[in-house]
DNA sequence: ATTCAGTTGTGACGCTATTCACAGGATAAG
DNA sequence: CTTATCCTGTGAATAGCGTCACAACTGAAT
């Protein structure tokens, strides 16, 4: 948390991370740079620059201490204790996201939805309690929960999310499709699914006309 | 389809395209660049800047004809006959994106979902039937489908994914946490919500911690 | 002890995307 | 017709990221 950090850098160690996992899985002790490269389709020169911003010291000959490696982005990466997750609007996509999400990482757990429907609210999905919006306060305080996915219809996305604020949520993640307005001390990011497809779609035409490549 | 483009112009045109259309449905005539910058979170410079890439003139008094940007980014963004898409791996995930997607664009419609378990296969979902993966060669030819969302579970995702292009799909939006190896001519983006969530923990925290901005 | 192969960490560089800033142009008002 | 205003389109400047390339290092082999 100390020098600026490229916002890509930090999606790009979430990544290496979870390969790390699976790396510790099969008992590997020891990864190059080129390794993880390979893995995740970044260059090896990208990988160490990345690493440059973790507490870590690779050895020239034998590369990167797996568990060394998994401690310092841990460190960097997380807060210590953990962040708390909301899912708010239960809907189809809130549903999935709160049953993937729930109890994952110890780091990074989902614990509570919220939704105003009445067909919804008090149902427990995955072990994760659905609650009324009405009490988004009280649980936020109580759970400490620093972090919402949002996952509203887009008319209800700012007002819900001027309810987690007010109730000291302090990351967004908005899957609507609106622009949130929120205070310089929250930070929000966009995952437009739309958007994603309307990319896919174009370079996919490109290339299918340009032939490969 | 002419020259260089930038990734993300063609991410920002498809937000600029589904703006458009709520004022065209509040029959606004003309919008400046500064306004759909306002109302998209990018600057005015930006906006100009990336319609500069779709065959359209704004008019240095009145700014852009509504009507005429969206017709030219149409023409630029999205296929003359549209472009046919299907959902394969209908589990949580799978299940909400084919209930969003389907029918939902012209241009660019969710006809088909695939899966492997029994269970779903052969039930109409929000008007889309899924197929066995089994099927997918048949019904991608007869369909036209070009494009797939893929969210089958990681282990999966390379096999499902050699399936669909072997069928004919050219563009694959991957949910997957798996990096998939295509052929050149294949297009593949890769959304990864678990990498996204972290990075809204980690700047989050970082913004709490900086106290604002 | 020395050599050798193969790696890390990083300064310098280059590329691409974004922003700046302004010339040129359209319109409305006088 | 002329002026004032406020826009677009775009070259030029800037910033942000990723890549290159190499000095410094490590451990193994001999
Ligand atoms: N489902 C997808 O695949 C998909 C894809 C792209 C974007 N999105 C966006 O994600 C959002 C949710 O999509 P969905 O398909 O799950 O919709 P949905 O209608 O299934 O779910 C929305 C849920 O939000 C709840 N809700 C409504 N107002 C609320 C409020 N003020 N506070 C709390 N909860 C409230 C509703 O009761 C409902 O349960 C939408 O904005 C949609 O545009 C979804
Ligand atoms: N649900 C989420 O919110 C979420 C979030 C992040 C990532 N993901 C990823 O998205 C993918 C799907 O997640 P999910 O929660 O929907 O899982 P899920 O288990 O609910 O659904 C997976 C579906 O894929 C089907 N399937 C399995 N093998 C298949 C094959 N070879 N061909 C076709 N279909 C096959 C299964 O029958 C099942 O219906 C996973 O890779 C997951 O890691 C999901």
């Amino acid at each position: 948390m100390d020098q600026r950090i490229a916002e890509q850098t930090i999606g790009r160690l979430s990544l290496y991370r979870r390969l790390l996992d699976t790396l510790m899985r099969d008992c590997v002790e020891h990864v190059y740079s080129h390794q993880l490269a390979e893995k995740t389709g970044f260059t090896s020169a990208q990988v160490r620059r990345d690493l440059m911003a973790v507490d870590t010291a690779g050895n020239t000959r034998r590369g990167y201490d797996v568990g060394e490696l998994i401690r310092a982005i841990d460190d960097y990466l997380y807060a210590p204790s953990g962040q708390q997750v909301a899912v708010v609007g239960i809907g189809n996509l809130g549903r999935a996201l709160l049953t993937f999400f729930s109890g994952r990482r110890p780091k990074l757990s989902v614990v509570a939805g919220f939704d105003v429907d009445e067909q919804v609210v008090d149902r427990v999905i995955h072990g994760c309690r659905v609650y009324h919006m009405d009490e988004v306060d009280r649980v936020v305080a109580e759970d400490e929960i620093t972090l919402v996915m949002l996952t509203v219809p887009s008319d209800a996305a700012q007002p819900a999310a001027d309810a987690c604020i007010a109730a000291g949520v302090s990351g967004i993640l908005n899957f609507a499709p609106a622009r949130l307005k929120v205070p310089p001390s929250v930070y929000v990011s966009h995952v437009d699914l739309t958007m994603y497809l309307e990319m896919v779609a174009f370079f996919a035409r490109q290339k299918d006309g340009d032939q490969g490549d």
